[in-house]
DNA sequence: ATGAAAGCGCTAACAG
DNA sequence: CTGTTAGCGCTTTCAT
């Protein structure tokens, strides 16, 4: 186990001060061409790399950026944010800094500082869609950059990387309606209301544009899986049940077709599904769901580069990701003709 | 923004000398007991973390953790080591690591050392499935300690979380015969030859406590979709197909099950199926896929756990995870009766 | 264009 | 039991 090279070492071999192999590695001017070159040759044959710890401190810069969320949006258990997470990962690389995930734990029913902050080992935080405003504070009093990643709350003072669900649910349940639907059903979570209030108005908007009007024991919402079984019960509890469930989730969608078909349904000859984010797990499911594809791998990848540019002092504004990519698959069809 | 509190200050707030502070913090004794009291009073009310950047520098640590993959296992795309990853970071908070992820990329056909370790940015690894004999090698020169969670290679010089596919075959095999099966079909992949020997055997072993023997153009193996449609078309060829698949990884089965339905056949009346894993999607297919479940949070957990033992001199031995742990869902039943 | 020297905040001998 | 001091390896004034 050799010992590792310092600064100090590659300046004796290149016969220079330690500030001058300083100043090429961290491409700064003021070193004549050879002196750089000599130095460059020396980095290049030991394969130096300056010591990180050092340079932290020094530097007064961890090379570190969080990754923080609360316990229902964990990477790890959330299939939206798992990709992400995978999109901050991979552009976190071209930036030279770590990505360390830390899950925040709720005490007294507010969220406390990731401890990552609180030894002062983060450079810049990305928040999964939550984040207490008392948190934000207390970062921005310690001057650390912070972005959120798929918000739904009211404006906030750290920028943003947003869907714009209203028009994800435009463009499904227009979908819908293309392909002959005319009876649609609305099933939504509403645990998040900015959420819920954004993805109704899309599906509102499609439905007026069509002249279409359905009974409203068709609207429902469910934040647990008891609560979409009965919400499902109730939608088709009528005569007449709807032709098409829009669903503001895939995960949703996926949990109403599991149940529908227990019920003796055929998905898609009786009734046609269809959802928003393209989650991985879509593609597998019989049928395959149709959905409104949400790029999380670019919000993390956007995420990232919002928090250096936070770094390099811009002020940058919030960014919206693509909200109109339908994924068409075979969980919806046109609506079984009626003989009634 | 406040400057940050340097250990100093404590020192001078307490009226010690930084060493008593360094001291109590550090846990060690030496310290009168009033004085530590008064250092951690003053600490408690200043809400005092000691600069960790410097304590890096200084301890020749980095209290970071990596976890390497390759592309083809990254927790971000693999389903199985997304909740190994889980494990890893939940038990690495208990010891004050960050957990920092790294890919490997492969240039010449051999794995690059992760740059984190050329950085000295990290104080130990968990390598994912696979690893170069030359990095454990660079690792192992560098003294810094390295676990292989899901190896399946011959022996080598760092301990490994195992998994006992011999066992986890065998015992979803008797479930396929304890419903009543005898003919069943076997599919896995063979990309990792130690894999397919260990899943094979148990599978052979199962079959052979009840004397059941099977045709050789039901054993098949696939490492691709293509791969597994023109397995499953031989598999069914004949004019009496199997009544059941065991499949070596749920992946394969999700894709066969898939495959199968489109084919007409009905799971599970017509042909039943069991995977190994439980991965999260199992449970959402249509019908949800028996599996022999895999712990692979405590996989993570074991990791993290191995690598702190290496840490302190210990020289561990494998793991191996419980590989027997039958979850019966809807894709196993009674075979047809037949009539002919 | 280059070098000397101070200092980042902590830990760990070593003295007392 | 407590304090003094010397680094850890880098960056960064400030001279030269």
């Amino acid at each position: 186990m050799s010992k590792r090279l310092t600064i100090r070492d590659i300046a004796n071999m290149a016969e220079v001060s330690p500030t001058v192999v300083s100043f090429v590695i961290n491409g700064k001017d003021g070193v004549n061409r050879h002196t750089r070159e000599r130095v460059l040759e020396v980095i290049k044959k030991t394969g130096f790399t300056p010591n990180i710890s050092s340079r932290r401190l020094t530097m007064k810069k961890s090379f570190n950026i969080g990754i923080a969320f609360t316990p229902e949006v964990s990477p790890f258990s959330n299939l939206f944010f798992f990709e992400v997470a995978q999109g901050v990962l991979d552009k976190s690389k071209d930036y030279g800094y770590n990505i360390v995930f830390t899950g925040m734990e709720k005490v007294n029913n507010k969220y406390h500082l990731p401890d990552i902050v609180e030894k002062g080992d983060t450079d810049g935080i990305v928040f999964l869609m939550t984040v207490d405003k008392a948190v934000l504070d207390a970062l921005a009093e310690r001057n650390i950059p912070a972005v959120l990643v798929d918000y739904h709350g009211p404006t906030l003072s750290v920028p943003c990387v947003k869907v714009n669900y209203e028009r994800a649910a435009y463009v499904a349940t227009r979908h819908l309606i293309e392909q002959g639907h005319r009876d649609i059903a609305f099933l939504s979570q509403n645990g998040v209301p900015n959420f819920y209030n954004q993805v109704f108005t899309g599906f509102r908007k499609a439905l007026e544009a069509s002249d279409i009007m359905i009974p409203l024991h068709w609207i429902c919402s469910a934040n647990d899986e008891a609560q979409t079984i009965s919400a499902l019960n109730s939608i088709i509890a009528g005569k007449k049940p709807p032709t098409a469930i829009f669903c503001s989730i895939d995960n949703l969608a996926i949990e109403a077709m599991a149940y529908l078909k227990t019920k003796g349904f055929r998905v898609p000859e009786d009734i046609s599904f269809i959802g928003i984010d393209d989650i991985i797990m879509s593609q597998y499911m019989d049928p395959p769901l149709s959905s409104v594809r949400i790029d999380k791998w670019e919000m993390g990848v956007q995420a990232m580069e919002l928090i250096m540019r936070i770094m390099e002092g811009e002020k940058p504004d919030d960014v919206t990701i693509c909200s109109d990519n339908l994924i068409l698959r075979r969980s919806v069809t046109a609506p079984p003709t009626q003989n009634r």
